[in-house]
DNA sequence: GATTATACATTCGTAGTTGTTTGTTTTCGA
DNA sequence: TCGAAAACAAACAACTACGAATGTATAATC
């Protein structure tokens, strides 16, 4: 059995993504080989270095395929005015959380990126895009700070880049602390009353 | 040359471990090797081998000697009684950040054991040992809070629990996003600012 | 319907790492 | 002071994972 359709070319290519997911998951980047990538695919290393460089090749495209872009999923939701711009976003980074919960896969993933990636080497490039992105999540979130001022939704006297700051930074450590013990809290109960205690002030 | 003295003998030992934290730093703990470290220590493998059982006994005495008992360090501090109990915390969460800055070699542990390991196979009942000191640091945060409480320092409506567990995740987004991008933020500048924004609505 | 490129499987050589063993020298204890 | 053991260095053996090369059967293309 060889030489499958382009169709069934692409579903072996993401099968062995899927696969890369739950390897480096359980055994981290560094440790997981090819060939358990492979077996847990049900090919051999021989297609894994057919769609892809090496084992960097693959973390790369899982890379792309997370669109960990926070500033995506969210600027849509950001761009049409809410009566209530401030509570939008608290309930927005809530739901974030909770996702969490509910989606194995991004479980999966963003520990991969958080806690099973020691971006060494070769791998340090992919640290400095994820600080990118993150500058520009700051960047979005200090611009929504300010319409907030304006509108006398938020006190005036924050600085809104650090409160913005402050906010990602908060939302990073209850994610990792989630990813690392995630039998601690239930985030459904939890993630509100997190999100309610930084907001509260702020109005 | 061989046969040192007890004194040098230690004194090696603890060559190996500092020199282990530079390679766990830049190379990640599991792509780090024993020559590496070895190397970097000015000794042979052998020297490793005599003091360590392999590479993860070496992790596990770094482990020990960092103490990031937050608990012990914090506790000392916040058994006598304070005038102001809640702004004493704040200014030693601020400080524990600011302390990051200085202390490169805080920094670098802080960063093998956020980053720079998997905790994966042998690795992981190391992160339930981490999760263990963070339960007890919960702990003693709720207990001071309830004590803040009653003394009418801090609103009546705040679950404390709650509060100490978000507290701490805030504290560890902080770290892991300064970690992650040490040239995104000056602590000393910072750290007293994001302190101040948590702290400001509990009185 | 022959050819070519695709989508893999299989095999191979190699470099790197680990754990162990052996060797050597010196200090310590009796 | 004299063995015994400490504190390493050096050599060895075994395995592992990687990358590349090769093989091969089928789909696409004409």
């Amino acid at each position: 059995m060889v030489r499958r359709t382009k169709e069934e070319a692409a579903r072996t290519r993401s099968r062995i993504m899927d696969a890369a997911v739950d390897v480096f998951f359980d055994r981290g980047v560094a440790n997981a080989t090819l060939n358990e990538i492979a077996s847990q695919a049900n090919v051999t290393r021989g297609a894994i270095y057919w769609h892809f460089k090496n084992k960097l090749d693959v973390f790369d495209a899982l890379n792309d395929r997370l669109q960990l872009n926070f500033a995506d999923t969210i600027l849509a939701d950001l761009r049409n005015d809410h009566p209530h711009p401030l509570l939008q976003l608290e309930r927005m980074c809530a739901d974030l959380l909770i996702d969490l919960e509910n989606n194995l896969d991004k479980f999966k993933v963003l520990s991969i990126l958080f806690l099973k990636s020691d971006y060494t080497g070769e791998m340090e490039p992919y640290l400095d895009l994820q600080n990118a992105r993150k500058k520009q999540s700051i960047e979005l979130f200090s611009e929504y700070f300010a319409r907030a001022k304006k509108h006398k939704h938020l006190l005036a006297d924050v600085d809104t880049r650090v409160l913005s700051m402050a906010l990602l930074s908060y939302i990073t450590g209850i994610v990792v602390d989630y990813l690392r013990d995630p039998g601690s809290l239930v985030m459904r109960e939890h993630a509100p009353k997190f999100m309610r205690l930084f907001f509260r002030n702020l109005g």
